[in-house]
DNA sequence: TAACATTGCATATCAAGCTATGCAAGTGGT
DNA sequence: ACCACTTGCATAGCTTGATATGCAATGTTA
């Protein structure tokens, strides 16, 4: 009983979220953008001067690897970082007026690759879906926190 | 009408994504085995001796991406490279004996990631789940395929 | 207030994915 | 045999993700 990778779940997430990223990143290129850089302006187009753990908590992103990525969009001109004055150590992130700019064609490219991925499927599939890959998030994050976390009493792991 | 992240299916795909290579790599780690190497080796522990065109054909992967990750498998102990007699420019790809060995623990891992994705679900619910994966993978592969050959003729894009 | 802990961010280093490019080894046509 | 094309793989250089670590600014507490 050999292991079968197409009917691992894990395998497929990986391999799906694979061609979502190739996908995305053949229509957001052409606006100078670039997958890694798009959770984040997702969340900026809504809210505006977060700081970079705001961020990192609303993208389940590990912080070295945010910080990263708003050095590459500050260079592209995407952002602005600007000091909190009430907080030395806080850097609140701004969007420039190029970034603004650009979320009507973002956004609408991210919604024709949905659309393309999820075509052939009925709604209540496509909302089956989602569902269920919510729910699979929710318990990989429980189980996260289960290993940073180990044991507060209830329910040992074995 | 601001595009939701948590709505979107490739939002979605890429964080449900990076959890199970999270998980996956807390509990491969211990082994001396990396997430990028466990496609590879999945494939290899099948059938040995591929050429890395077969393993790319089998994975879905860049020729550089897996070109490298043979490199490191190699350095790592995982592999041998061996010019093939009949081609000179084919290097078939054989597992050390120390791969081989740790077939057992590795698959075991990976189905524990699966199982503690899935927890909560019921049978149903996860062979919908893996069934529609598969679909949008087939759907987002054919039309990279048309990416890539555009128009043949017929179903011009608009 | 001095010492310690925490918080916010940066840097170094690596893995894993990609595109672009180069090159050696085969293949085919003339 | 020679030229052009194709095939298989490697290398360079980038992005996107991670862990480990350091450090300055802020909080806390004796």
């Amino acid at each position: 009983m050999t292991f079968n990778k197409d009917e691992s779940a894990g395998y497929l997430a990986n391999h799906l979220a694979r061609l979502f990223a190739r996908d995305l990143q053949a229509r957001i290129k052409p606006l100078g953008l670039s997958t890694g850089t798009f959770p984040a302006l997702l969340v900026l187009w809504e809210n505006d001067g977060l700081t970079q753990r705001e961020l990192i908590e609303r993208l389940d992103i590990e912080q070295p690897t945010m910080a990263n990525t708003l050095t590459r969009m500050e260079r592209d001109g995407l952002i602005r970082r600007c000091k909190d004055p009430a907080d030395g150590r806080v850097q609140r992130i701004w969007l420039t007026d190029e970034a603004r700019a650009l979320e009507g064609l973002a956004t609408a490219a991210a919604e024709a690759v949905n659309a393309d991925a999820l075509a052939g499927l009925g709604d209540e599939e496509r909302a089956a879906f989602q569902a269920t890959m919510r729910r699979i998030i929710a318990t990989l994050q429980a189980s996260a926190d289960d290993r940073d976390t180990p044991a507060r009493g209830r329910t040992e792991s074995l």
